[in-house]
DNA sequence: TCCTTTTATGCAATTAGTTGCATCTTTATA
DNA sequence: TATAAAGATGCAACTAATTGCATAAAAGGA
């Protein structure tokens, strides 16, 4: 479980609110592990009972807005668990289950829309991240800390590519395999 | 929620026992969809109550081992859930999260030991895959459905592939940016 | 025959994440 | 100046998956 972690990260790289936060993590970090507003503020909640981070009310903002920020105790902790090692999550994939039940059922039962479907969501994806590999790492010298973060985006851009190629693959074979279908 | 539709496309290829089917998911769909036989028994209950399969006591063998069989009514629910469509699964992967902590906390945090540790589980699951390749689907002609079945494969082969890669970027750029730590 | 091991099934507690809704405060608008 | 809208925080119920443990029946060995 690592969005504690995540969160110290974030307020790391910038102190802010837990709105605020959320809103980063859409852009940022969140694609490697997203969250919604309420785990967020639940989770900052722990953080600051376990002494890792401190709030203080945001004056003249809306709400109720408190800001909050990484304590020397929760940069210790975030030091500690960058050094550990975990497996590599388990995957899920419903449509493999689905290619997999397409074999067994004999084709003709309509994987085809969960492909066309996904290869659309990756298309969307891969342009968003090209879109911020052009604003942010493109064109002047980088920082260490810019290089690294370059380096998880193209992790995201090379995972999205394959996601692409594996959808045309796949419909090139089941256009091959049913062609009385199309 | 695929882990259904999972033991139908399963039980279709084959009708068996909890036991088989938790086996079985270790080695194929299980890398596309893993589950537990605590999770597998549980379900294959509301399977049963729901009319899409139906057990039988097999005699003559060990415990009370039941087989189970995909009935008409789960066969249609397996091609009705074959042509939804859903959204990619989102992903969470702490390595991710770790590279941009050390990006934060600045280098020399430790992020390595998660890479080599992952680069080792990635080699070794890419071997898996190239040995079931080797084995089934290597030298011969392939139905349909073992068409199917390799591309399948070929997304985990990819993905592995990937993976190492990435690692070994990582710890090239880190081994860049770090030259002291060696 | 008793006892241990293996095979097979299953319950219960916990955790992490999702979804829907509630509340409070400020800002904009009619 | 009411009132609505937007911003910010948070609770509660639910779901899916993990982990640890319990039970039952047959097989195998002493």
């Amino acid at each position: 479980m690592s969005l504690p972690h995540a969160l110290l990260t974030s307020l790391l790289e910038q102190p802010c609110s837990g709105m605020d936060l959320a809103r980063r993590f859409g852009r940022s970090i969140g694609f490697f592990w997203p969250a919604t507003h309420q785990q967020i503020y639940k989770e900052l909640g722990k953080l600051e009972a376990a002494g890792w981070v401190r709030s203080t009310a945001e004056e003249g903002a809306r709400g109720r807005k408190r800001c909050y920020e990484v304590l020397p105790a929760g940069e210790q902790e975030l030091k500690r668990w960058v050094a550990e090692a975990d497996d590599p999550p388990p995957l899920r994939d419903a449509m493999m289950v689905r290619l997999r039940a397409e074999a067994a059922l004999g084709t003709g039962a309509g994987v085809e829309n969960d492909l066309l479907h996904r290869l659309a969501r990756h298309r969307t994806q891969l342009a968003l991240y090209e879109d911020i590999e052009q604003r942010d790492f493109t064109g002047r010298e980088l920082s260490a800390a810019e290089q690294l973060q370059y380096l998880i985006l193209q992790s995201g851009l090379a995972t999205e590519r394959e996601h692409i190629r594996f959808c045309e693959k796949a419909l090139a074979l089941l256009e091959a395999l049913e062609p009385a279908e199309s």
